[in-house]
RNA sequence: GGGGAUGUAGCUCAGUUGGCUAGAGCGCUACGCUGGCAGCGUAGAGGUCGUGGGUUCGAGCCCCAUCUUCUCCA
């Protein structure tokens, strides 16, 4: 069976059995802040097990692209060496939301493994839960039972909280599980050790396919458990396993998901994936990072040095090194791979095929960047090498090679012992936990339990009607972090705040009660569905009517910015072309940007186009024409555009402008000539193929002009009113340059003046050309004076004093070096030593040192004084 | 979000505890050498030492702020 047959196959079976299929969710999860990435099957329904919001149906199939990067059974850095690791796969899921439970769950997962993809009863076995002491849980009896009726006893193991309790997180919905394992191993191999003995201990054969969670418990902050009201199912199959096991093959690269890839890699690399060991993990390291690394570009997460962005920089970057350390490829070739992926993989998600162009630009620019790194680290490496004293190379060294200039520690080690030289991997592991923990003490927060002061199921939005509302809370919690300090976090039954999403901030303003007193809104939020504002303090009132006021003018700056973003969006596909797609986007009072794939810079002439494009949609004073609660469908037929890496409901909201269509849940203007008036500030690159633009509407637009209007006429004013500014400074700017030189040109001239005449002046004594005495001039005439004469005469020994205004002195002295060796001279403490009679110090070398003080009347005295160093 | 590094001539970079008149290589200009080319020689131009403050007799170097680029961690 193919693995594109098993997929369908598995979402026709659920669909029979009255399950709605939905197409995987983006892989980026944008409303869930403890998660970077969809990591199972279950995060994009999870606000459904909170109870925040209602799906769909209550039956609900689908294959869910996950990734995973960390976590008990999945480290990055382990991904390659076994055969059934990943760290992008397919889940596929069924899912009961309070409908139904055990008995179905089980029976359709036994009916669909035995009969449907008939695999063999007697390779298989389930788990259940052996219940904990700890959580005063017994064992999960009811799945027992249920078991029993199609496995023999002997093959129902019992699992602990470890294995078979499952749980979203420090807290929530939580229950135990039961998984079912396969083992594959050939006959001899089973004969010797018992296939129950492996379970669960890591065995590449005899692994786990599919995990049915029974979702009855909530865990609350303090750790205890209370029911939930609705129980739930929900499952996840490893995709990439199951196609192992139906194609009768060991290892899940050996499956038709991956060895279209692997053979293009052998072509690339000119390799053969089973001869070598390390070069098979070096193929499999790349075969699966391409898939991770291509699906999260397709849906819009592209490399970066934050965030998620850095774990796909970092996941691409692995790949890359296993390539150049160990097929030989010292130039960009993953991109490359882009081709065969979206052939083979792009017909169950078309995301891959339509971004193809820019998944392939921004991996070769990606790879060549890191191949630079990697130079400049080489020849880091190489210079610590050369100038180490032992052949032990300290973990501080390798960790500020790793830390400040990206050079990966394997190939530090690898590289240090083929010189035979070591390295101290203790000292760099403790380097290493020390900023881990720098990183985690400064993003450290705490969240106490939500207090419940009313049940009310939903927190209605009547901000797009609304800026005003009388609001209850309903429930609320305090979170403590090191950056923001105390916060306070409420929700309430409805509220006219706009909550960050879209690109677009959230909401600010304020709370009253019946006495008048003010609580501030600072930032309002969307966690898992639910709305969320923040305030400093807590209101003293909690079971008040408040009145819930936004703030008009941020709201308006805000709204403006978001509409002209649509007119820009629709300005670019207009003048640039249609490949221009949005990429990501903040909306602000104070500004707009705007990133969106396309591979050139934007020309001068480009940009006041676009600008003028906009300008005239304002000016012709389009209506906002909103459709709430629209079919999808019908918002795309209307000319919208669905963006990759977003998700969307059923029905949707969609904004028109005139000709431009999106769909949007942000605020806009009533009419575009709200918005006043349209400028860009700047354009850029965020990365390959991807530019930015910032822009300024309404407002911050008036203030740009009369603030660059005032410094104008500031400069002209300056300028005596020059009718060409620019012209006038080009000629000042002329002008300064060469009253420099010339000014320069004098000093000279009057240096070499004063230097004819000092020469004069220089005394013989004891050997010794001495001089003290009082010059007009700048210090660094002085300083030009002394070594001009210091050329032409031997045994030098000067002292010159200057002065200027009232209140500064300086003191000079140059000894010619020869001198102040054989002699012990020391110009230095000559100065610091005179530098006393001026009321300062001083200091320098020992034939050249200056000294400054603040009484000019003290240097007649020093420069008598001077004479003493030689006599 | 938290660290580290980086910015000096058109380019690639040196520049020691703050002080020996801001340097090297390549490139550029002029002149010269060589039969031509490759090349060589001589001379020269080219610098707000990222930006803005501060400390100091003196700052490329130290302190504060800010921007650029790179990089690690969360």
């Amino acid at each position: 069976m193919k693995s594109q047959d098993i997929r369908a196959t598995f979402l026709r079976f659920f669909e029979e059995k009255s399950h709605l299929i939905v197409p995987s969710a983006p892989l980026v999860s944008k409303d869930d802040p403890t998660l970077m990435f969809v990591n199972s099957g279950m995060a994009p329904f999870k606000e459904y097990f909170l109870g925040n919001g209602i799906p769909k149906k209550n039956r609900i199939a689908d294959t869910q692209k996950c990734l995973r990067v960390s976590g008990k059974h999945n480290d990055l850095e382990e991904v390659g060496y076994d055969t059934y690791h990943h760290t992008l796969f397919e889940m596929l899921g069924n899912w009961s939301f309070g409908d139904y439970f055990k008995k179905e769950a089980i029976a359709w997962a036994w009916e669909l493994l035995t009969e449907v993809f008939k695999i063999d009863k007697d390779i298989l076995y389930v788990t259940v839960f052996e219940g904990s002491e700890e959580d005063n849980l017994p064992m999960d009896t009811e799945a027992y039972e249920l078991w029993k009726q199609f496995i023999p006893e002997n093959r129902i193991l019992k699992g602990s909280k470890k294995d078979n309790f499952w749980e979203m997180g420090d807290q929530g919905p939580c229950g135990p599980c039961s998984e079912i394992h396969v083992d594959i191993r050939s006959k001899e191999e089973k004969a010797k050790i018992d296939g129950k003995d492996l379970v669960n201990n890591d065995h590449p054969q005899v692994v786990e396919i599919w995990n049915l969670v029974f979702m009855q418990f909530n865990r609350k902050a303090d750790g205890s458990l209370e029911n939930l009201p609705n129980k739930h199912i929900d499952t996840g199959m490893g995709f990439e396993r199951l196609c192992m096991v139906l194609q009768g093959v060991q290892s899940n690269y050996d499956t038709d998901v991956f060895t279209p890839i692997i053979r293009e890699i052998e072509t690339i690399t000119d390799t053969k994936y089973g001869v070598n060991t390390k070069q098979d993990i070096a193929i499999r390291v790349i075969c699966d990072h391409i898939r991770t690394v291509a699906f999260s570009i397709a849906d819009g997460q592209l490399p970066s040095n934050t965030g998620a962005g850095y774990v796909i920089r970092r996941i691409l970057r692995r790949a890359v090194r296993y390539g150049f350390t160990f097929l030989d490829k010292k130039e960009p070739f993953m991109y490359r791979l882009t081709t065969v992926l979206s052939e083979k993989m792009g017909v169950a998600f078309p995301e891959l095929k339509d971004q193809k162009q820019l998944i392939e630009n921004v991996i070769k620019e990606e790879e060549a960047s890191f191949l630079r790194t990697l130079e400049q680290g080489l020849l880091l490496l190489d210079g610590i090498i050369s100038s180490s004293k032992s052949t032990q190379i300290s973990g501080e060294k390798a960790f500020e090679l790793y830390d400040t200039f990206g050079f990966p520690i394997d190939l530090t080690s690898l590289i240090l012992s083929e010189k035979g030289f070591t390295l101290d991997e203790k000292g760099f592991q403790e380097e290493l936990q020390k900023q881990k923990n720098r990183s985690r003490a400064a993003s450290e927060t705490s969240t106490e339990d939500w207090i419940v002061l009313r049940e009310d199921a939903f927190e209605e939005f009547v901000g797009y009607d609304y800026l005003e509302a009388e609001v209850k809370i309903t429930k609320y919690r305090k979170i403590t972090s090191k950056k923001d300090g105390e916060l306070y976090q409420l929700v309430f039954n409805l509220t006219p705040f706009y909550p960050e999403g879209g690109g677009q901030v959230g909401d600010t303003g304020f709370l009253k009660d019946h006495q008048g007193d003010l609580v501030y809104i600072i930032d309002t939020k969307k966690e898992n569905n639910l709305i969320i504002h923040y305030t400093k303090n807590l209101p003293s009132h909690l079971n008040d009517i408040f009145q819930a006021v936004v703030s008009s003018e941020h709201r308006k700056l805000s709204a403006s910015n978001h509409s002209a973003t649509h007119l820009l969006h629709q300005a670019l596909r207009s003048i640039l072309g249609t490949h221009v797609e949005q990429k990501g986007s903040l909306v602000k009072p104070a500004s707009l940007r705007f990133d969106f794939s396309h591979f050139a810079k934007v020309t001068a002439d480009e940009l006041r186009d676009i600008e003028n494009f906009v300008n005239a949609r304002i000016e012709g004073k389009l209506p906002l024409e909103e459709k709430r609660n629209i079919p999808l469908k019908q918002a795309i037929e209307d000319g919208a555009m669905a963006l990759f890496g977003e998700k969307y409901g059923d029905t949707v909201r969609s904004i028109k402008f005139g000709k431009s269509v999106e769909l949007c849940g942000g605020i806009h203007v009533k009419n575009t000539s709200d918005i006043w008036h349209f400028k860009i500030v700047s354009e850029g690159a965020v990365a390959a193929g991807i530019r930015r633009i910032e822009a300024i509407t309404n407002e911050a637009v008036k203030n740009f002009y009369v603030d660059t209007h005032s410094t104008l006429s500031e400069i002209k004013n300056v300028l005596n009113n020059a009718q060409e500014p620019v012209k006038a400074v080009q000629n000042l700017q002329e002008e300064n340059a060469d009253l420099k030189k010339q000014i320069e040109q004098l000093l000279k001239e009057k240096a070499a003046n004063v230097s004819q005449t000092i020469q004069n002046q220089l005394q013989e004594i004891n050997g010794v050309q001495f001089l003290a005495t009082k010059v007009d001039l700048d210090a660094n005439s002085i300083k030009n004076i002394a070594f001009g004469l210091g050329q032409k005469h031997e045994n030098l020994f000067l002292v010159f004093a200057t002065s200027t205004g009232n209140d500064k002195a300086m003191i000079t002295c140059y000894i010619s070096k020869e001198l102040a060796n054989e002699r012990g001279f020391d110009a230095g403490k000559v100065v610091s030593e005179l530098g006393k009679l001026i009321h300062g110090g001083g200091g320098g070398q020992n034939f050249f040192a200056t000294a400054g003080g603040k009484n000019p009347g003290g240097i007649p005295k020093a420069l008598e004084k001077a004479k003493e160093y030689v006599i």
